[in-house]
RNA sequence: GGCCUCGUAGCUCAGUUGGUUAGAGCGUCGGCCUGUCACGCCGAAGGUCACGGGUUCAAGUCCCGCCGAGGUCGCCA
């Protein structure tokens, strides 16, 4: 070892030791004849002082020292005098007084200091991310991640759970996002495909009879990056045989329970809120609600179905609907300028238009106020249970886009109106999602969750009748409006397997090709099995508080998915290609 | 692919209704300093105002395009 202690470890006991310490030089405060270091490791820091009398060589040496040089210093550990004392160092109390200095590796003036307090933008941090992971708060991220999969792992182990891994290197199949795919140097012309998630594989491990299995696996997929979502991202993958639904959320609820005492130091109740997801979309307008606060949406179809306003009445008549929300006290706090940003704002969701009424303690006041006699703006009062100084928002379109519109309104007014406490972490379960979604665009039904996901038994007789009812057997978890672990139980009937496929368009031979490894193991004495997978670094970043994950992610990527430290991707050598049997379509660039 | 925000010194930012030689803090370089801890003081260097075009007597500022970063809609079984 170059050195006998961290940066972190010296207290007062060691003082008389004479130690060795290597690490980042901070700061550094020069007095000609005097001059001190803060020296930084992922422990923490340590004050070194040079002086004349400990060692005079180390005193010249160390005026040339500059921000990020890597030295080792040995000397003696002193105790500070109680004036000199730093409360704001768990090392305040001592020094090093240094009698050798050896620069282990110079540094260049770095581009940004990683103690600085104005954080350069993020490119510069993705291009340097060397120097950002320096950065007491990337290091304690990056920690906390570690902590957090430790306590994952550990958890599943001490209920029998198996880590298995799956291959990175598997078969392509259409469905779904968009994969990345590997060329085959052997089979020209024939792709690997890296997982989207290895839902086959561990339906398969169920097949072959190891009944729990956990595993923290990459995926990946090829669509577009948001805040919350990065190409490659870590799932921690679970699948159980012989439960039911309420045995996967029963284990979920007491990791989620672990995981808050252990790293949040909270004590949650559960089981976990449970709501279904026709009351999300009814009462938030979202499959995927923050709960951290209230301001639940109201249906005003009976309130307003007689209305002089012409705009909900022609909606009401043509199969939409009339809802809104009220925000308490809002109503001085939103001009009429602010008001016209958040009608352009429930645009971008597709409503026609945002209708609003200030709560005054006679009715509502509004530009449209005129069209609802006094009985009815007591009823739309009363159904938010409105008082002077709200402010309520109506959108009258169709049905789905009242609950986007609303939905995404909600949360930002909630934001904006600081609803809720920024610190809590509000956890509960979304079940009962359809198992199908009509596809407008393309005239068909499309799986909700995926073609394997078992239906609600007693939603089996709408297979012939009305699809869109069929209820899944699945379990979505959020967490402060995030989708933070989605799962189902899985099909293990053949016959119900082949409804599924019948109505998705998917045809036999379709299926036996895409799936055959599946559905060929499901022959061979299947259990009943359920799974789950929650988003790793979803979870980490909100048990932080972080708003995105690349803040959580070592080596993340841009919006254009590069990678801007390494220069990924980038072009190959010729041979490369020949070897791949791969030609460029120079076109395209 | 659409919409929105941003891009000025190595970094973080300021820069007025378009108007003189584009400023500050930190960092860098040189000097002084024996108890600081974001040390202090004196001095200096450092700019393709992302890039390209346009309007104008005059553009960091206005317009168009484009590149990059971020947010978001679509997309994400």
């Amino acid at each position: 070892m170059l050195r006998t202690h961290t940066c972190g470890e010296l207290r007062k006991p060691a003082v008389g030791q004479t130690v060795t310490v290597c690490g980042w030089v901070d700061t550094r405060r020069d007095y000609g004849g005097l001059l001190f270091i803060d020296l930084r490791d992922r422990y923490g820091k340590t004050q070194i002082v040079f002086d004349a009398s400990e060692g005079a060589n180390a005193l010249a040496l160390a005026s040339t020292l500059r921000s990020e040089d890597v030295i080792s210093v040995t000397g003696r550990v002193v105790a500070r005098s109680d004036k000199d004392v730093n409360p704001k160092l768990s090392t305040g109390e001592i020094d090093v007084r240094a009698a050798d200095l050896t620069i282990l590796n110079k540094s260049k003036p770095v581009p940004f200091e990683p103690g600085t307090t104005n954080i350069p933008n993020e490119e510069m941090r993705l291009e340097y991310r060397f120097l950002d992971l320096r950065r007491p708060r990337l290091q304690e991220l990056v920690q906390f991640r570690h902590k957090f999969t430790k306590l994952v792992r550990d958890y599943f182990d001490e209920h029998g759970f198996l880590d298995v891994e799956t291959p990175m290197l598997g078969r392509s199949s259409p469905e779904g996002a968009r994969d990345y795919l590997v060329p085959s140097r052997v089979h020209p012309g024939s792709f690997y495909a890296l997982p989207q998630s290895p839902q086959i594989y561990k339906q398969i491990l169920m097949v072959a009879g190891y009944d729990r299995y956990m595993q923290i696996a990459r995926c990946f997929r090829d669509e577009d990056l948001r805040a919350d979502r990065q190409p490659e991202f870590t799932q921690i993958d679970v699948e159980m045989a012989f439960v039911r639904r309420e045995d996967i959320i029963r284990t979920i609820d007491g990791l989620v329970q672990v995981m808050m005492r252990q790293l949040k130091g909270k004590e949650i109740q559960l089981p976990l809120p449970q709501l279904t997801h026709r009351e999300a979309m009814e009462k938030y307008g979202s499959d995927k609600p923050d709960l951290r606060f209230g301001m639940e949406i109201q249906d005003l179809a009976g309130e307003v179905a007689n209305c002089g306003f012409g705009v909900f009445k022609n909606v009401l008549g043509s199969g939409g609907r009339v809802r809104g929300v009220c925000a308490a006290g809002a109503a001085p706090k939103y001009s009429r300028k602010d008001i016209d940003g958040l009608t352009e704002f429930v645009k971008e969701y597709k409503a026609q238009g945002l209708a609003f009424f200030r709560v005054t303690d006679t009715g509502l006041d509004s530009p449209i106020a005129k069209f609802f006699n006094p009985d009815e703006q007591q009823a739309i009062k009363a159904k938010f249970q409105a008082n002077a100084g709200d402010l309520i928002f109506i959108v009258a379109d169709k049905p789905k886009v009242t609950s986007a519109a609303l939905g995404a309104l909600r949360s930002r007014l909630g934001r904006e109106l600081q609803l809720f406490n920024p610190e809590d972490v509000h956890v509960a379960w979304v079940l009962d999602f359809p198992l199908f979604n009509w596809n407008e665009e393309e005239n068909r039904w499309d799986a909700e969750h995926h073609p394997f996901c078992d239906p609600v038994p007693e939603d089996v007789h709408f297979f012939e009748t009305d699809p869109g009812q069929i209820r899944a057997q699945s379990y979505d978890m959020v967490v402060n409006g995030y989708e933070a672990a989605s799962g189902s139980v899985r099909i293990h009937d053949p016959v119900v397997q082949q409804k599924v496929f019948d109505l998705l368009g998917i045809s036999a031979e379709q299926a036996e090709e895409r799936f055959s490894f599946l559905l060929q193991a499901l022959r061979y004495g299947a259990p009943p099995h359920a799974g789950i997978a929650l988003g790793l670094d979803r979870w980490v970043m909100l048990l932080t508080g972080c708003d995105n994950i690349r803040d959580v992610i070592a080596f993340p990527k841009t919006q254009r998915a590069m990678d801007l430290l390494s220069g990924a991707p980038s072009e190959v050598d010729a041979k490369q290609l020949r070897d791949l049997h791969i030609k460029i379509d120079e076109a395209a660039k």
